[in-house]
DNA sequence: TTGTAGGCGTTATCAC
DNA sequence: GTGATAACGCCTACAA
């Protein structure tokens, strides 16, 4: 049968109550006491129920991943980096990878927070910024964090990079590279992430860079069909760009992958920039640049201030990104 | 405040218990006493506490996903599968992550199963095939599910493809092609689906084929590596293979990349074959002939097979494979 | 510093 | 068919 904390008070010859004290890290439990409660979980190998726990108490010792991002590599990083902090405090995560055109979202969301009483979800890109959700959860008083947010800052904590600033770094070495004409591949309207980049490479371009916008379906394959689409757009211009940034990774390897279809060389004809989750890039598109996401860290320390207590101050926490350089980037021919 | 079964049973004027019988779908209650029952619930946006509902009955709702793949695709095309089954029936999926060199990995999962006692788990490979694993459950009494397991079936139900055929099937198209040497990048042993898919290769060659072994270490990025590395190995073989079949994509990444920097030509100088969880590897990989691996189906078979109840038989449920050749295969040049 | 009583929201058991 | 009542395992409040 399952072990209790009767069992365990029995076995300690301590109360119920002060059994519980001790798992709760409690004050006022003397020492010995304490000593002899763990060892006693120990021997029988306690495990509070987390059904009690979270009927009896406040808290219910799970949080939930709200995750609409198609993107496996996203999705993937992000809750990894979120079960890291976690473990920390025994704490379970829920996973709702929510598929794409989920109509029931907003509903998904609230029978969740009803049924589970989670402490708190995550929201990610682009359910992060989508205004029912956020009106729901304030008005049940739950708590959330968000990652990447686009605007309305200051309702909750949040983690994030300057999207703007790593657009505009990228840019900048771009034109370090000799680079005049810079396309730029925008991605779908409800991530503000793409609207950041975006205005990262007007301002490092000065507005003397030429740029083409597209529209793109938040579909994985999708984007990489678009970020193609949008190449071969872009190839066909009186003055095509010598440069192409894309606004995601996966926009960015259809970028690629139009060029070799046009015969183009990289990055001799043509240099191609985007951004990526992981380390995976340098090998599966080597002539890619990027700039590396810490995809894992942003979930790491959106769950740390998450479970930092409902008393913890609201807090913008910025995770640093990377410029990563590969291969021969070189000034480009005709540049 | 929250809504609770006495607030429902209040406003359709029956019993809690009653109430409680609707929710769960239990005979010997009257369509009229049902229907007002529904009305009060729908009016009220009841929804039953998970918590009181584990804390009381046999059933907690949750069922968990013990996922030791380094593929962001495979776990993420197998959560999606496995919540598209769960949601019919209002389960939640608890997804456990665990990271590579997990050295707790037993322990997480004991106290997973004492502390939230979830209905069932599913088993992924290669934990699908840990013994430790599955003693652990079966001596617990706890419901799982294996997919792909290497062996033992008849524990429990499982889903899976048939990866011996899948790779004859696909040696067997190379070998129409001309092919005469097919070189084989073995995964992790770990892996049972790595050494059927070498058997499947072994049959379809006939023993005529010439076959490269290669461990991989199951880390993804290193897989890249593994492929590159195993690649560039048979090309310096006398007689070097005229195609590569890799048990998974990502070596296969690694392989066409190596190729790539031979300065060879795919698949005219080389074909390059592998497996692959979604259409991705059309447009990230073109030239890459494919066993398409139904991962999304193989998890919702097994949520199925999970949530099919405890008197439910034993089954072993197949999923059919698709072979995927893409652009000009002809047959090979010096072949 | 420790113990006791009561309740969290649901299901199980047993009457009616 | 339907309803009272006792669990389920833990935490909160209050007392000692």
């Amino acid at each position: 049968m399952r072990v209790t904390i009767k069992d365990v008070s029995r076995e300690a010859g301590v109360s119920i109550k002060t059994v519980s004290r001790v798992l709760n890290n409690e004050r006022y439990v003397g020492d010995d006491t304490r000593e002899r409660v763990q060892a006693a979980v120990a021997l029988l190998n306690f495990r509070p129920s987390m059904a009690a726990r979270s009927l009896a108490g406040k808290r219910s010792f799970q949080i939930a991943l709200i995750c609409d991002n198609p993107s496996p590599y996203y999705v993937y990083e992000m809750q990894s980096g979120i079960r890291d902090r976690c473990v920390q405090d025994g704490v379970r995560m829920i996973a709702q990878p929510y598929d794409r055109d989920s109509a029931t979202l907003i509903d998904d969301v609230e029978s969740l927070v009803d049924a589970t009483s989670v402490d708190g979800l995550i929201l990610t890109p682009p359910v992060t910024d989508y205004p029912a959700i956020l009106d729901l959860l304030a008005r049940r008083g739950v708590r959330f964090v968000r990652v990447s947010p686009g605007g309305d800052t200051g309702l909750t904590s949040c983690s994030f990079i300057d999207n703007v600033a790593a657009a505009r770094t990228m840019t900048d070495h771009l034109i370090g590279l000799g680079h005049r004409r810079i396309g730029f591949v925008k991605g779908h309207p409800d991530y503000a992430t793409s609207a950041h980049r975006f205005c990262g490479l007007c301002r490092g371009a000065g507005g003397g860079g030429h740029i083409a916008r597209t529209g793109a379906d938040p579909r994985r394959l999708l984007r990489f069909r678009v970020g193609g689409a949008a190449a071969e757009a872009m190839f066909d211009l009186p003055n095509p760009p010598t440069a192409i940034f894309a606004s995601s990774d996966d926009m960015a390897a259809g970028v690629l992958a139009a060029a070799h279809k046009r015969g183009l060389r990289i990055p001799d004809d043509l240099s191609v920039a985007g951004f990526d989750d992981t380390a995976l890039a340098s090998v599966v598109w080597p002539p890619l640049t990027t700039i590396r996401q810490p995809t894992r860290a942003m979930g790491y320390q959106a769950a740390d201030l998450l479970l930092a207590g409902d008393d913890a101050p609201i807090e913008r926490r910025e995770v640093p990104f990377e410029l990563v350089v590969r291969g021969s980037t070189g000034p480009v021919r005709g540049a």
